[in-house]
DNA sequence: AAATTAAGCGTACGATCGTTCGTACGTATT
DNA sequence: AATACGTACGAACGATCGTACGCTTAATTT
């Protein structure tokens, strides 16, 4: 652990970076992310917060890590109150479908707008969206697994049932954000069905 | 109907340049896009791309209704063979998964690349995209409900298995182009099930 | 035959992009 | 006290963006 009082500053002023970065990201997506618009708006110059990202593509990879921590806080750390097994698919459920509900992002669901956008692009940030795709589901399919064994049949296959649930979760952000008023709905009736 | 040879020639370039920006855009996103990318592909003029779609907008929506059309043929028409009901709803459901695994777009699915990025974007080109996946939705629906009509039971809401089905039919295609092996295999499994 | 229309090109515009300099100022290290 | 390091800035770089204007060429209309 560093004490140093620049680096600690410059910390800060990654952290105020990112936060903002993440909401803009949320909404017209990392790759329209743009170092001068960031500093406009947080009355920095755009030379500033281009040397504490050193590039674009660190500017992004540090956005995605910022919006995995808030997704972390928001979704799947509250969730780990519940017991394992079904009851904590619930509760992940529950907490993600509020997060796309009451968009802790201001464009809804920041994996869904932004994967769609990469999945196509070989690159380190493609990467980490997927690597924050297969936690996501893994942690699923963990918990999943925990209710088979534990006789609370939710899904034969841990993996399938996971897929399952985040397509179905990912389909109502998307109808969410088109506005569409019975999306939560649809979506809760469907877990309903699925669990 | 026109036989103005000067309309035809142009009719021509228009049809030339979005059948590429129509790649383009599945791999690049359609506001990622531009009329200089475009024309230097094309070994055109940048001012003649823009002369014949006056504006960056129209060209967008001009690419969405060349990716529709391919879209129609591909997936829609050969479907429309099979007999209305469930056996139609499985044709469509077939065709879909092809389309997404031989792609007809380089980046796959193009409303499944394009969406996202416009669904927190008020504006011509999210209402074009939604119609779009709006007349995909009520096309599954309405050949589910044709299925319930005649007994073949595949859901009790037409319009919520459509969705679902939906759901499930574009995560596979995320999954595909992040190069997971098994994602036909999933998406198959689940709509065996489902159906 | 003259005027109009559309495609298409060349050029230029202002704006924004990511990146790279040199510099200033404060902190940490030696 | 001298040196090195990190933040932050202003300025400038070449590139690309969307758009607009003027022009030529060819087809159509009057």
């Amino acid at each position: 652990m560093t004490t140093d009082q620049r680096v600690a500053r410059g910390a800060r002023s990654r952290v105020a970076i990112t936060r903002h970065a993440v909401d803009v990201a949320s909404v017209e997506g990392l790759s329209e992310l743009s170092i001068g618009r960031l500093a406009t708006d947080l009355a920095m110059s755009k030379s500033g917060v281009a040397t504490l990202f050193r590039s674009k593509e660190q500017l992004q990879l540090a956005t995605i890590e910022t919006a995995r921590q808030a997704f972390l806080d928001a979704v799947v750390r509250p969730a780990l109150d519940a017991p394992q097994g079904s009851a904590r698919v619930r509760a992940l459920i529950e907490r993600w479908i509020a997060y796309a509900e009451q968009p802790l992002f201001p464009g809804g669901c920041f994996w869904a707008a932004n994967l769609p956008v990469f999945d196509s692009r070989p690159g380190p940030v493609r990467d980490a969206l997927q690597r924050q795709r297969q936690a996501w589901l893994d942690l699923l399919a963990e918990q999943i697994q925990h209710a088979a064994h534990a006789g609370e049949a939710i899904g034969r296959d841990a993996d399938l049932t996971a897929f399952h649930l985040d397509a179905v979760l990912t389909a109502a952000n998307t109808a969410m954000r088109l506005g569409e008023p019975d999306a939560a709905d649809k979506v809760r009736r469907l877990i309903d069905e699925l669990l």
